[in-house]
This record gives C-alpha cells, sequence and structure tokens, in this order.
DNA sequence: ACGGCGACTACACGTAGGTATAGTGTGCTT
DNA sequence: AAGCACACTATACCTACGTGTAGTCGCCGT
C-alpha cells in the first residue's frame, strides 16, 4: 500500500542500515527501536551497525542529518517547479517523504532535527511574504512566529494521524484520507472562524489578559478531588 | 516557575504514584520514564507501584483515564462559564493542565487517550457549529473532520513546544512566548492566507489531482542519490 | 604471494529495568 | 486478643539491549 522506496538490493550496507533506522525510529520511536531490530530490518548483524555508526546516539545524528539534506533537497525542488498558488506540494511532499514521514514526525516531536524544522519556516516565511504583500492592515506578530506556527499545524495533521484517523474514520494517509483532511484544511485555511473585528478585539482582551493572569481559583476547582478517585 | 500542584504531602500514596507517573510519564516519555523514577518521585519503593497497579502498562492506563476525567471535568467548566468569544479559555485549559500538559501531548501523539481526544473534539464541533451559522456558503468537509483538524492544530504548539520555543525565541510556556503565539494564532484565524476564490479554485484542483496522484518520477528525483552521500 | 585493510559476523559482557516474591508493620473487625 | 487484610519495603530474578572484542572473508596494492 505505502510506497516502498528503492530496492534494497540497491544500497550498500551501510545505506540499507540508515533507511532501516529511519524506518525503525519512525516506527517504534528511539528508545524502542534496537539495533537488533534495524540490523534485521537491513539484513545485517548489528555488530556492522556498530562498525559504521559507532552507537545508537550517532546512528541518530545521521539520521537526522541525511533527512535535512532530503528535505533542503525538496525545498529547492519545490521553490524551483512551484507555480503561485499550487498546493500539490504539501502532497508531492508527503509522498516524497514516503516511509521517512513517521521519522520526522518523531524526530520533531522529541525536539530533534532542528535544521529540518528551520528549513520549513523559512519555506512558510517566503509563502507568508506573499500573503503578507496582500494585506492592508499589519500582521499581529511578527512573520517568522506565524510561519513557525503555520508549520507546526501543518505538522499536526502527521503528528496526530492515529487520533485524526480515528476520529475521521479513515486512514489520513491513504488518498481518501488525505483528500478529506486536505479539503478541511482548506476550508480552515479559508473561511477564518474569526472575523477581523472579532479577532483585533479578542487580541486586546488577550494583551489585558497578559497583565492579569487567569486566578487560580478557576485553575484548582478542576482538580480538587485528587483523594477520592478510586473507584 | 511552574505551578507545583496539589502539596504532595496531603495524597495517599497510590494518588502521589499516579501523578508521578503523569509528571514522569510527561517528561520522558513512556519508554524512557522507569517504574522506579517514578516511585522515587513519589516517594514510595518500587513494589508500591506495581502492587497498587499491576503493570506499567496498567500504570499508564490509569493515568489517562485519570486525565480524561479531569478534561471532561475541565470541558463541563468551560461550557458552563464561558462567554461566547473567550478566547481566555485556552489559556485557562493550558493552566489548568498545568504538569500534565506534557503527558497530554505524549499520550496524544502516541495515539493513547483516544477519550482525551475525542472530549476536545466534541467541544470544537460546538464551536464550528456557532461559526457555520454563520457562514454563508457550504463547508468544503463534514463538521467533525474540521473540528478535528483544528483541534489537533491547536495542540501543536504544546507538541512541538521545543521546536517553536526555539524558533521564536522565547520558551512557549512563558508567559511572553504564550502571549506571543497567541497573537500570531489569532492573527492566522483571522486573517486567511487564501481568498475564498483561491481555496474554491484548489479544492477544485485538488478533486482532480485525487484522481491523478502525483506522478512517481518527480518524487523520486528527490532521493535518488541514495549511494554517495557519505562525506 | 602476501600483508594490510575494511566490511562483516559471532559472541561475550554489563546493566537497566520490568516483574515476581517474601516479609514487615499497622489498623480494623469479631 | 486473634486473625486478617492491606499498604508498603527489600530484594531477587530474568530478559532485553547497548556495547565491546575477537575473528573471518575478500579485495587491493606491492
Amino acid at each position: 500500500m505505502t510506497m516502498s522506496g528503492p530496492d534494497p538490493e540497491d544500497l550498500t550496507a551501510r545505506a540499507r542500515i540508515r533507511d532501516a533506522a529511519l524506518q525503525n525510529f519512525g516506527e517504534h520511536g528511539f528508545e524502542r527501536a534496537t539495533i537488533r531490530g534495524i540490523a534485521e530490518t537491513a539484513g545485517v548483524s548489528s555488530g556492522l551497525v556498530r562498525h559504521h555508526f559507532g552507537s545508537k546516539q550517532e546512528l541518530r545524528e545521521v539520521c537526522d542529518a541525511y533527512l535535512t539534506k532530503m528535505i533542503r533537497r525538496l525545498n529547492d525542488q519545490v521553490r524551483a517547479n512551484t507555480v503561485p498558488g499550487d498546493v500539490n506540494y504539501i502532497a508531492l511532499g508527503r509522498v516524497a517523504l514516503g516511509p521517512y514521514q513517521q521519522y520526522l514526525v518523531r524526530a520533531l516531536t522529541e525536539g530533534w532535527a532542528a535544521p529540518v524544522f528551520d528549513e520549513l519556516v523559512e519555506l512558510g516565511e517566503q509563502w507568508l511574504a506573499e500573503a503578507d504583500a496582500k494585506r492592508p492592515d499589519p500582521p499581529y506578530a511578527d512573520r517568522k512566529a506565524r510561519a513557525a506556527l503555520s508549520v507546526a499545524m501543518a505538522l499536526s495533521v502527521p503528528i496526530l494521524h492515529r487520533q485524526l484517523s480515528r476520529t475521521v474514520g479513515v486512514d489520513v494517509f491513504s488518498p481518501e484520507g488525505d483528500h478529506l483532511l486536505a479539503k478541511a484544511m482548506l476550508d480552515i485555511y479559508s473561511h477564518p472562524i474569526l472575523s477581523p473585528e472579532e479577532a483585533a478585539e479578542m487580541r486586546d482582551a488577550l494583551d489585558k489578559i497578559h497583565d492579569t493572569p487567569p486566578r487560580a481559583e478557576r485553575v484548582t476547582a478542576i482538580r480538587q478531588d485528587e483523594e477520592h478517585d478510586h473507584e
């Protein structure tokens, strides 16, 4: 069902191990993935993994670096090929990442792969720059912050894919799920929940709140019954 | 700096263990957290953890259930107290969750805590229902999908907090970071990147793409140089 | 031919950590 | 007081896994 990447037979053992690591880290997470499991996936002995990469941590770092390079290449590709207003590249990115998408998501949520995130943010900034040019009023926050947030939001789909798939009833990685989510996203991005007036009002409220943070009694009321919850 | 929750001395050992588990699972993740570490945090022996909860997995499930109850209570609170257009409750939720926010995020990304996510989606649906009433054109996707996506997007902030904090230069959990992100979010939600016309156009394009998925040659071009990347 | 070198394997080691068990104290019921 | 249930500790056990070592095979330059 999912595309299988290059034929494993074509690669050097080192490359196969790296790919296996990408896959295993992605599927099980860094902690749960084992060197032996990776070695088995790659069709080599566990010793060879150590021979090539030294340690599990170093292996991860190589994976991060590889992914960074790949994303960078993808970015360039996108920037070169894309016609303005082409959303297709999101889907393209997803497909191109293919089996490594899960790894990306893991790395990002665990706080690694900073260059990858930065790359994506930069792409987002360029994107926003065009949009900003067309709008009359000044943005509420600087472009980088908005770009970072947009990227994070876009990433929430693969990150929470399990929850989303369960909720909407189709695998979000399947063409149907992808299609559904893409439409939902288009709708959200084009039909703001807030009118400019509401937003301005809230922003002002926010500025006030910032001075007077939420009161403690409202907070503690929610978990006051710690003791008697043993059913 | 972060609020410390109820005084540990006040709680039964069982409750303390559960709280310690919430904290440890949240900070280190399920795999990396250890029963011994949780026991130490709770100030008890590791054997007692097993005595009360049987196994690490069961302990997690109890944590999930507890969190679910807490979220449900929070929801009710919100629904009762909130005046329409009050964004404050997002901040309220964040503060109320307090030390358990990290646990929530871990559980959700790992695919657990489904009831919590469902709870949030339901809240989102109610929210959307009001917004939908005011809009003339039909949404592109059903309400549940849009609600789920919105929830996922909102969750992307705590999930990717490390990346976001690094990128914007302030801790997103600090008041300043929170404020900055909230403003960025307000901006995004009120100033759509896409005009309705663009969105409609893209949606139509999307429907076409759905029939003709991205061509393989564009995909494979991105990772064709597998072999020679050993610097 | 041969020595060296790198890819690769088999296997041993140490240990962290989940699980299991036996034992101790304490309070409650009869 | 006896008996019991249960919270709790100390400690042992066992497996999994990261790491380390020694050795084999095959290729290449001389």
